[in-house]
DNA sequence: GCCCCATAATAGTATTACTATCTTGTGACT
DNA sequence: AGTCACAAGATAGTAATACTATTATGGGGC
């Protein structure tokens, strides 16, 4: 099952692509291990190369800093999450239809059938979730973006946007209700397990049928469509 | 005009009440003119000790670390909006017509009349739009979140989501509903500002303008009232 | 005139965020 | 079989960060 799949990302995103040699996959895997248990601001490569049994140096040599590691950790995801997508909906032709695969495809994305051994989808998940908003709330934004860095995030967002517009044509907002489902979906796991009067939805375990039914209630009533049972 | 306005925090926050001391008023000042400058990771204590000409050491007397600091500013700011959106619908009994003065509040809160000399609250408003949620994204969030830290914003929210029941008793997902407000504000004005692709909306100068216009048609959507002219 | 206490001044530590250099081991090519 | 290339390991070193501790100074109140 796993074979066929390829995520391609951005080559600004590394230094040596890790996913092309045993220790980039090492590196990949316990980072975001350590950095769901630590946090990204306590996580350092030193402790990263202890935890691997590697050295501090043999990590730069992959990545530039912390910082471009979590970028590329986004970028896998939502890479990811695209291509999820596009397999579930590419026989669907109706639009509403669609969106509400878009949605449950983005609120379970940590519940696929892992597909590569060396990314724990559902881990990752968690790291966007606490982390992932952190990968552009940055100062290097503009020149980052300017490279490309935010191409899968933005592409997938148009996407959704492109969706939106085929069961709205009209809808003034197609990409601000995409990129908003999407921070919703996010926020809202985030609020439910941690902020719990900042939402109305519950979380347990990691079960989010309530996100998902509250993300299917905000898109409907924002494109006037029937809530289907 | 600074006359009557106390803005009143959760003690935890600090470790000496920068309010009542000359120092900890140049240390709110600087901050917030700093952080704005180079940002929250390469702001430092010592750095804005530097800026002050005063001391590191001095800084640490006041707060903890810098994350409590970012904590104190987003706090402020939080209650600051609050207090803003009590003047303006005080005497508004229409909670349709309410809910529009809180957007309104809430996306102009960088133009309001400044009412507190070392408080530069344009700027502090930038900092919110681009750092406020790394106050909440960290590893201590429950401990802190326990510790009532965050009291400010989850009041806010839900004196909002009173107004968003008063429109719509019925409505599931009134706390959602009105952190959404909050969270797309900050949102698309940093999306419009540094990743215009994820958002519909343009910002020139400091013109929010259609930020406003957009959460309004959001919030009329979902509570089916009507967009009035 | 003395006490209290906030701030300043200074120093010191462990950790972080790197960079540099040198060695070793493997595999590929001749 | 020999050497070449090159990835990774080992080690060291530097500047900055994130603090803590100690002592000195100076002004306001009693």
């Amino acid at each position: 099952m796993a074979i066929g799949i390829q995520i391609t990302l951005n080559e600004r995103l590394f230094l040596r692509d890790p996913q092309r040699t045993e220790l980039g996959k090492k590196i990949i895997k316990h980072s975001i291990l350590l950095i769901d248990e630590i946090g990204f601001e306590a996580f350092t490569f030193k402790k990263l190369a202890k935890r691997m049994s590697s050295t501090e140096a043999s990590v730069y040599r992959y990545f530039e800093n912390k910082h471009m590691l979590l970028l590329y950790l986004v970028s896998w995801f939502w890479e990811w999450v695209a291509y999820l997508i596009d397999i579930h909906t590419m026989n669907i032709s109706n639009p509403v239809h669609k969106l509400k695969i878009i949605i449950s495809t983005l609120v379970f994305a940590s519940k696929e059938n892992p597909s590569i051994e060396y990314v724990n989808e559902s881990v990752l998940h968690r790291i966007i979730i606490a982390e992932g908003s952190k990968a552009y709330h940055t100062k290097a934004v503009d020149d980052e973006n300017q490279e490309g860095l935010f191409l899968n995030y933005k592409t997938l967002v148009n996407k959704v946007a492109q969706v939106v517009l085929d069961i709205q044509p009209e809808f003034p907002y197609p990409r601000a209700l995409a990129s908003n489902l999407f921070e919703m979906s996010n926020n809202h796991i985030y609020f439910a397990i941690h902020l719990p009067r900042l939402t109305d939805v519950h979380v347990q375990d990691d079960s989010y049928d309530e996100v998902e039914k509250m993300l299917e209630f905000f898109a409907s009533k924002m494109l006037g469509i029937q809530t289907s049972k």
